[in-house]
RNA sequence: GCACGGAUAGCAAAGCUUGGCCAUGCCGGGGAUUGCAAAUCCUCUUACCUGGGUUCAAAUCCCAGUCCGUGCUCCA
C-alpha cells in the first residue's frame, strides 16, 4: 500500500516520498486575520486536518506549520474602520479562528507563526534577491523581477508568461506604481503616512504578501520541504511567487516537493466570496447545526473537488452523520464496556465462509481495508466515508440480528475500535465517549421540565398501554397525539414504551 | 483572449491514470419487523453532455464539438 498524492506542479498523482523518511514537513497557508472565517476557510483547514491525521495514522511524524498573516492592506483598513490598533484586531480574530477550528474538531498544527515576527528574515531574503539581480528597488518599494527567472513562470498554473496581460487588462497596472513589468510583485512596500511599519534598508515599510510564507516555511522547515498546501486560488500568484523567491534565493529546486490545493466552496454554483455577499461564516452555520455535521459535509467530497453548498447538502450530511453516530452508540451499548480479555473470541473474518458471523466480519474487514486504500489514493475522503457507511450498515445488521449476548458484546467492541480508529481518529467525525455521555446527560432545564410533567406523562402512558392491551388503537393514537402536543415523543420498545422530550 | 478544472440516475457524488463486477447516501416505491409510528434491515425504478472512432468489450482510451465553473486583481 503506497500513498499517492496529486502534485499541482507535476499535474498528476505521484508516489509520495518524504525527504527524511519517517518525518514529513508540511506548510499550509493560513488566514489573513482581518475578519471571521467563512465556509471556504473551514473547507481548507478541514481538508488539511484530515491529511494531517492520515499521515500521522500512517506512522509519519508530521511537522505541520500554519501561518497567520497579521499585517496587510485589509487589516490596516479594517482596524482604521473600527478605530482600533491593528494588533488588537489581529488578536481578536486569531482567538475567533481557534474557537471555530476547535469546534470543527481540527487538530492544532505544531506552530502558528505570524508574519510580523519574521520581518528580519524577510528583509534578509529580499537583500539576497537584490544582490542576485532577481529584485530591484524603486521609489515605493522592492519588487521581484519575474523576467529574471522566466523558466519558473507558470509552473503551477501553466500560464504563458506573455499572455497574462491580455486578460488582466488594465487591472494589473493599478497596484505597484514603481514596477518595471506588470508581472513583477512586491517584496517590500514603503509605508504611507500613518501605516504600521518596520525599518528596512530601503526605508520604513512592510513586507509584500508572498515573501512571508517563504520566510516562515524556510525558517521552520528548511530550504526544501515536503508538502505545501492552500486554497486553489493561491496557486497564482501567491504560490508561484513563493517558487520564484525561494528557488532564486537558495538556488535549489524544487522548494516544495508536493503542492496540494483544495477546491472551493460554491454557493448555488458560484464561488463563495465576500464581494458577492454569498458567504456563510462558520459561526452562522454551527449556530444552527452540529459542527461535526458541517465537517461531515466538507469531508464528503474529495478535497480537490469544488463543493456546492446548500441546505440539501447539509441535510444529507446530518442524516448520514446521525446514522454513523447511532451505529457507534449501538456498538458502545452492545459492548457494554466489558474488558477485552473477558470478551468471547470472535471467529476469524472470512468473506468466503458460510458461517454468517465470520462472513460479516470478513465484509467489515474488507470495507476497512478499502477505507485505507481510498485514503492512500490522494486522500479520497469521499470514498472513505462511503466505506464507513458500508461498515455502519453491516454493524447495524449484525447487532440487530439474533446474535447471542456474548457475541454481541464482542462484535460491539470490534465495531467500537474500528469506528474510533477510522471515523474518529482519521476523519474526526465522532465525538469522544465523554462527549457522548455528556450528550446523554440532560441539562438542568430538561430535567426540571421532565420532572414537572413526569406524573402526567406516566398517567397518560398507562392509559395508552391499557388501550393498546385492549387493541383500542384509535384511543392509543389519540393519547400519543396529546403527548406529542406536550412535546413528548413516545417510542415503543420490547420493554414497554419509552418517552423523551422532542 | 490565455490557462486550469468540470459535465454520471430525481438530488449530491465516487469510479476515468491501470477498459470488462459493485459505488455510497438523500428523496421516492415495495417488503421484513411494529397494531400504527420511530429506528434498523432487505429490495426496486431512474445514469454516464453530444457526435464520431478504436475494441470481443467504453462512463473510462482517441478525435471533434457543446455547455459550465475558476484563475489571470486581495482571496482558503
Amino acid at each position: 500500500m503506497a500513498l499517492m498524492i496529486y502534485d499541482t506542479r507535476r499535474k498528476q498523482k505521484v508516489a509520495f516520498k518524504p525527504i527524511n523518511s519517517g518525518n514529513i514537513s508540511m506548510y499550509v497557508c493560513g488566514v489573513t486575520v482581518y475578519d471571521l472565517c467563512h465556509l471556504g476557510h473551514a473547507r481548507c483547514y478541514v481538508a488539511f486536518d484530515v491529511i494531517h491525521r492520515w499521515l500521522e495514522s500512517s506512522g509519519y511524524d508530521v511537522n505541520y506549520i500554519q501561518n497567520f498573516t497579521d499585517i496587510d492592506d485589509k487589516i490596516i483598513l479594517r482596524a482604521n474602520e473600527k478605530g482600533v490598533d491593528f494588533l488588537e484586531l489581529v488578536e481578536e480574530n486569531i482567538n475567533a479562528y481557534f474557537e471555530d477550528m476547535d469546534a470543527l474538531n481540527i487538530l492544532r498544527a505544531d506552530q502558528y507563526p505570524r508574519c510580523t515576527e519574521y520581518v528580519e528574515q524577510m528583509i534578509s531574503i529580499t537583500e539576497d534577491l537584490i544582490a542576485k539581480n532577481h529584485a530591484y528597488v524603486t521609489n515605493d518599494g522592492v519588487y521581484f523581477h519575474v523576467e529574471s527567472a522566466p523558466e519558473k513562470y507558470g509552473v503551477l498554473t501553466g500560464q504563458n508568461i506573455d499572455a497574462v496581460l491580455g486578460g488582466a487588462g488594465g487591472r494589473v497596472s493599478k497596484t505597484g506604481e514603481g514596477k518595471r513589468d506588470h508581472k513583477d510583485f512586491a517584496l517590500w512596500k514603503l509605508a504611507k503616512k500613518g501605516e504600521p511599519s518596520w525599518p528596512s534598508p530601503w526605508g520604513d515599510g512592510r513586507p509584500g504578501w508572498h515573501i512571508e510564507c517563504t520566510a516562515m516555511s524556510m525558517d521552520h522547515l528548511g530550504e526544501q520541504f515536503d508538502i505545501h498546501g492552500g486554497g486553489h486560488d493561491l496557486r497564482f500568484p501567491h504560490h508561484e511567487a513563493e517558487i520564484f523567491q525561494g528557488e532564486c534565493h537558495t538556488g535549489k529546486s524544487p522548494v516544495v516537493n508536493y503542492w496540494l490545493h483544495n477546491g472551493f466552496v460554491n454557493m448555488d454554483g458560484e464561488k463563495m466570496s465576500k464581494s458577492l455577499g454569498n458567504f456563510w461564516t462558520i459561526r452562522d452555520i454551527i449556530a444552527k447545526i452540529d459542527p461535526l455535521v458541517l465537517r461531515f459535509a466538507l469531508i464528503n467530497a474529495q478535497y480537490r473537488s469544488p463543493i456546492d453548498m446548500n441546505e440539501k447538502l447539509l441535510h444529507d450530511a446530518e442524516k448520514n452523520h446521525q446514522k454513523l453516530l447511532d451505529s457507534y452508540k449501538l456498538a458502545l451499548d452492545s459492548w457494554d464496556n466489558i474488558e477485552e480479555n473477558k470478551l468471547r473470541r470472535l471467529p476469524e473474518p472470512n468473506l468466503s465462509s458460510s458461517e454468517p458471523l465470520s462472513h460479516s466480519l470478513g465484509l467489515i474487514e474488507k470495507f476497512a481495508e478499502e477505507f485505507a486504500l481510498a485514503m492512500d489514493d490522494d486522500f479520497n475522503t469521499r470514498v472513505a466515508v462511503t466505506k464507513t457507511m458500508s461498515i455502519v450498515r453491516e454493524v447495524n445488521r449484525l447487532l440487530n440480528s439474533d446474535l447471542d449476548e456474548e457475541d454481541c458484546k464482542s462484535v460491539g467492541f470490534f465495531a467500537v475500535e474500528l469506528f474510533e480508529q477510522q471515523a474518529g481518529k482519521v476523519l474526526g467525525l465522532l465525538p469522544t465517549r465523554e462527549q457522548i455521555s455528556i450528550m446523554n446527560e440532560e441539562s438542568i432545564e430538561v430535567k426540571m421540565r421532565k420532572e414537572e410533567i413526569s406524573d402526567e406523562v406516566e398517567e397518560l402512558l398507562n392509559q395508552r398501554t391499557k388501550a393498546r392491551d385492549e387493541k383500542n388503537w384509535s384511543e392509543a393514537d389519540q393519547i400519543r397525539d396529546k403527548l406529542t402536543e406536550m412535546g413528548v415523543v413516545v417510542t415503543d420498545t420490547a420493554e414497554g414504551p419509552v418517552w423523551d422530550l422532542s
